[in-house]
DNA sequence: CAACAATACATAAATGATTTATACATTCAT
DNA sequence: ATGAATGTATAAATCATTTATGTATTGTTG
């Protein structure tokens, strides 16, 4: 039972602090730019089937952040352990991938 | 336009020579395991799709290869390109994963 | 402060890949 | 010769995503 791209790109997302849903497609757009970043439709309909899914959860809004419209999420246990174990697969993936010169030399 | 994690599976698993249908089944199941190996049917699918978005082709036989119901396949040019460009997006995303500790440290 | 762009969340319908199940023939090992 | 493994294949069902659209709020700028 493995994540799909979407659930563990967004799981990446959030591993380091609960962000609301614009908040995720920002991130990802600065890490890897706008082609990379989801649509709002595939964003909220995956927010949703995760926390029914219990890899997120919803997170009371900071206090310093005076949006009412914003949603917060962050990871629960099962989602980390979840991402935990795709990182490695994918960590491996990779590695398969370098092995057979699918990545330029050097890179990281 | 990305490719799905089945379809870049695949591609990796022929990136450094043709095989047959079952042989990157199992060669998949020696690098990663049998679970991470897909079902024939979803392979056998996977190819067939491939085959028509020109991904992969089919290769003859080799001649020592004496089994008539093997059917070999290779990565095309356009396959390749797509490989190498999957593989440096996934790099990406493994070290955003590892920055963020989702990997345990020393991992490869 | 008015107008506009960006932000923010949301859902429906269509699309399309994968899963699950099944089928069947050939090859290999005992 | 018998059974297990190999090998390819397809149909039906499932399910996530895409595409399109709607609506309201917030920030910016002239």
């Amino acid at each position: 039972m493995s994540l799909t791209a979407l659930t563990y790109q967004l799981l990446v997302a959030l591993a380091d602090e609960a962000r609301h849903g614009y908040g995720i497609i920002k991130e990802i757009e600065a890490r890897a730019g706008a082609a990379a970043a989801p649509s709002t439709g595939a964003l909220y309909l995956a927010l949703q089937r995760m926390e029914s899914e219990g890899m997120v959860e919803e997170a009371p809004r900071p206090a310093d952040d005076g949006d009412a419209r914003r949603r917060y999420y962050r990871m629960t246990r099962k989602g980390r352990a979840a991402a935990e174990e795709e990182s490695a697969r994918l960590a491996g993936l990779v590695a398969t991938a370098r092995e057979k010169n699918l990545l330029a030399e050097g890179t990281p």
